[in-house]
DNA sequence: CGAGTGACGACATTGGCATTTGGTCACGAT
DNA sequence: ATCGTGACCAAATGCCAATGTCGTCACTCG
């Protein structure tokens, strides 16, 4: 199982990209921001933590937002991790994607249920389009078109349909339960109701 | 056309029923919600608009939140009316269904362009499971059933799956055009998203 | 008795002020 | 040069009394 690196560009930052420093930020800023909230800690906080000034964690970061999104992506690559986990145990092609949406969707709602700070980061981020969360669907993406050319390679999905059609399609149904924003207001039906959703995309995938 | 009555309970209401000061009321609240939004509208304005004391107004409701979701009531059944309008000029049931959801959808992005204060009220009530907003699923659910149904009998839909998950599963993966609070995020995919997600689902009613 | 209301309590909201916070910069230390 | 910082500013936030709002009830009037 190796991790997604879904943040090479890393917008907002700046600086050495390789150095502890870096790290320490990033490593107190998950630490405050899942015990207080992002509202609630201040860069001062995190200056504190990790034993030097205010201003030297803008040698580092553009702004409190840029860490906030740098916690966020590793939130979502948790996630996506979550989802490939599923895909390399899936037989065929469509245990695959079935696995893979519900590692996506239970590791999002675990997300939800332990650590409900960093979840609601990654909440904003969707809906305030963050570079993170939309890199997030560009690789679930990605790989679902993976799994779906799969698929119609062993002949298990039908192949008249156009395959970004599908995969965007797919990526549209699925919103309600891969989208944290949405699956907030989705999760009195968990688990049963995204296997629905599931079942459903796979009988349209059907040959 | 016939409208369609999703409010005969009428929860939230008191004192007579059929009453002109009751309709004085709720249209009095439908400019005001309107003009200023449910928030920054005071029953005591409501009371001065129609010439009476602000207490007889819970004569006739329990709450300003009733009075809401009478508004809101009235928002849902325009959104439902607008996909039934749709049906009737559909020939197939596959003609029908596509026409049912794009008529729900863009009478729903209508009523966010147009009156974005009402909108809101209907977002609101999605979110907070308001009795309307619940009678709209309800009432979609109904009309979906006998869409899939009535394509079931020509043979144009597939027959094997359960009808009742068939519906539940189409609800569920359409929730991000359907619900007010979820629509209001997808607006920049119209109207080619919904038409897409309708393709996909069309694929997966084919027998 | 039924239509309609003024006055009232509990709670929510506002507006303006003091404080905090995000972010920058010139500068010192090594 | 590189690593690191205190002092500083505009904008955001928190605070709290004063005001506004919801909802009820005893009451009047015809």
């Amino acid at each position: 199982m190796s991790m997604i690196d879904l943040s090479p560009p890393a917008a907002g930052q700046r600086g050495p990209v390789e150095h502890g420093v870096r790290d320490q930020i990033v490593d107190a800023a998950r630490a405050h921001f899942s015990r207080f909230g992002y509202g609630k800690t201040t860069v001062a906080d995190l200056a504190k933590a990790i034993g030097f000034s205010k201003a030297y964690i803008y040698k580092f970061f553009d702004s409190k937002q840029a860490i906030g999104q740098a916690i966020c992506a590793q939130c979502l690559d948790k996630v996506l991790a979550g989802g490939e986990a599923g895909v390399v145990e899936g037989k065929s092609a469509a245990d695959k994607f079935r696995r893979y949406f519900n590692g996506l969707i239970s590791t999002s709602a675990e997300l939800f249920f332990e650590d409900k700070m960093l979840y609601d980061i990654a909440a904003h981020a969707a809906e305030e389009h963050w570079p993170p969360a939309v890199a997030y669907m560009t690789s679930a993406e990605d790989r679902l078109k993976a799994i779906i050319l799969l698929g119609r390679e062993t002949g298990e999905f039908e192949r008249k349909t156009p395959i970004d059609e599908t995969c965007e399609a797919i990526l549209l149904v699925m919103q309600s339960f891969m989208n944290p924003l949405m699956l907030k207001h989705n999760l009195d039906g968990l688990p049963e109701a995204p296997t629905k959703a599931i079942n459903l995309v796979l009988r349209s995938l059907a040959p």
